[in-house]
DNA sequence: TATTGTTATACTCTATAACTATA
DNA sequence: TATAGTTATAGAGTATAACAATA
C-alpha cells in the first residue's frame, strides 16, 4: 500500500465528515446514529437479538442498551420467539417503521452531500470506487 | 446531488470501514481514536486549549477531560501560559511526543489497508478525488 | 463585562464478566 | 452442557449549564 504520505489523515478526515453529516441528518429525526441504524435495519422487518449485533456490528450486551433506551420511546417492541423461547425477536413498532423509513430515505438522499464540492463526474467515479470496496454495505441492507 | 439508491448506505459503511481500521491501530498504541487524534496534533509543538477544542472539532468541556485523562498517563502537560494567563498551553511530554509520532506515522502507513481490494490505479484515482473534497484534511495536519 | 478554561451533571455508546432462562 | 439474552459494572466520549480566574 504505497499512497501519498498524509493520505491517512486524509482518510479520517474523509470518515470524520461522513459522521458528522449523519449525526446532523439523524438528529433531526431525534435520533442518534446507532439508533438510526437499528431503525433502519428493522424497517423492512423483524430480527433476532443475536442477528441484529452482528449486523450492527456490536457486542450484545451493548445491543441490549441500545434496545432499551430506544424501546421506552415505544419505537421497537421485543417479543419471544415460539420455537426457541430463549431467542428474541425484535421488531419496529409503526412508529418506528415510519421513522425509520424517513431517516434512510433522508440519509441516502443527503449524506452524499458531503461530496457537493466534485464535480458531478467526479462524483460518479467516486461512487464507483467506493461501491467496489467488499463488504462496504454494512448495516441496513 | 443525484446518486444511486443506497450511496447513503455504502457511505456510512466506508466511514465504518475507516474507523474500525482507526480503532485497530490506536490500540496498538495503546490509544482511543480521540487520544492519538489528541498527541498526533501535538506531535510537532504546544497549543492552547481553545485551538485544540477548534481543530479536533469539540467542545471545550469534552476536550478539558480528555486532557485530563492523558495527562494522569503522563503524555501532556498543561502550563499557564504567560501574556495572558487565562489562556492554558498543552503540549506533549517526551514520551507523548514519540508515541504521537508513532502512532502518526502508523495511521499513515496503515489506514490505506482499508483500500487493499481496489487495483492499484482505483486507490490512486480514489486518493487523488478524495484529496480534492475540501476541509478534509482536518485534526493532525 | 467578556473570555479562558474547568467543574458539575447527565446521557449515549461500548466492552467484559457474571448471571438467568431456556434448550 | 451449551446457547440467547440480560444485568452489572466500568470507562470513554460528548453536550449543556454553572462556575472560577483573569483580563
Amino acid at each position: 500500500m504505497t499512497s501519498q504520505p498524509g493520505f491517512g489523515d486524509t482518510l479520517l478526515g474523509l470518515a470524520a465528515l461522513i459522521q458528522r453529516r449523519h449525526i446532523q441528518i439523524c438528529a433531526e429525526h431525534d435520533l442518534t446514529p446507532a439508533q438510526s441504524q437499528l431503525l433502519c435495519t428493522l424497517r423492512e422487518g423483524p430480527r433476532r437479538m443475536a442477528d441484529l449485533a452482528a449486523i450492527l456490528g456490536m457486542a450484545k450486551p451493548a445491543l441490549s442498551q441500545l434496545v432499551d433506551r430506544i424501546e421506552t420511546r415505544g419505537l421497537v417492541r421485543r417479543t419471544a420467539s415460539e420455537p426457541d423461547r430463549r431467542v428474541v425477536t425484535l421488531e419496529a413498532t409503526p412508529e418506528g417503521i415510519k421513522i425509520g423509513r424517513a431517516v434512510y430515505e433522508d440519509v441516502d438522499a443527503r449524506l452524499p452531500d458531503v461530496l457537493v464540492a466534485l464535480a458531478p463526474e467526479d462524483q460518479q467515479r467516486f461512487a464507483e470506487l467506493v461501491s467496489a470496496i467488499p463488504h462496504i454495505r454494512c448495516p441496513s441492507t
